[in-house]
DNA sequence: CTGCGTTATGTTAATTTGTGAATAACGATA
DNA sequence: TATCGTTATTCACAAATTAACATAACGCAG
């Protein structure tokens, strides 16, 4: 490991985003996949949207957007009821989830790579 | 190679963005240096910004943003004279080129890769 | 049937971002 | 000195994205 091969101290780095596209349309990314898995956690759209200090509107549609894109829906909304309404995560986001996170794993020893053989 | 292990007619797909930073300001991206090339091509700032299709302003913004960022000037800007001016791409350009392409190239072999291994 | 908290949706305001026009500065050349 | 095409810079306007607010719809609980 000498300094000729390696990078760590220049003032540049590598840095970059990923996501999953269906059909030329953004499906899905970091902040998609963060916002349902606030929705599982909290049981709410409305919370976990208010938790990662998104607007309603926006993780609404975003919940839209993907629910539509996909064959089956990955959260049911159900408004109304017991306490106003609840936000269900369906085993298909698992599956969303499980897949993205792979990505970004792999995404990020990826970029740690590159960063480190930079050579400027 | 079987159906489980490869996803090339699934209807997700992987994309992302790499670029280059200095201190948590984007130093170079994609257009950056498509920008720088066709300055060497042209020798002309305005002739490589109307080629992008890039107003004027934005193509001396994100050049002059560069020369800033880097110690070395990456493109040198000489108005008056012969032709009017001169735009001249200096050799650290070149190093910063070689780099991003590097990188580029590693990055595209990284999202074909994902894209094919995608479990949606 | 009323209240409650959530989902659903539209409208408007605000902020950011990009564009285009206009013009000054410049220096070799003739 | 006048010309030329480029670089340098400002200003006003447009477009696009985002934020904020308002309010309707819903269905269970009491």
């Amino acid at each position: 490991m000498t300094d000729k091969e390696t990078n760590t101290n220049s003032k540049f780095n590598v840095e970059g985003r990923v996501w999953i596209n269906s059909e030329n349309c953004s499906f899905t990314g970091q902040g998609k996949i963060e916002l349902i898995e606030k929705i599982k956690e909290l049981g709410s759209l409305r919370k976990a949207a208010a938790e990662m200090k998104m607007s309603y509107r926006q993780a609404w549609q975003n919940i839209n957007k993907m629910n539509n894109l996909s064959e089956k829906p990955l959260v049911i909304l159900n408004r109304g009821g017991k306490n106003g309404g609840i936000a269900i995560v369906t085993e298909e986001a698992d599956n969303v989830i499980v897949a993205y996170n792979k990505l970004k794993t792999a995404f990020d020893i990826f970029i740690k790579q590159q960063s480190e053989i930079l050579n400027l």
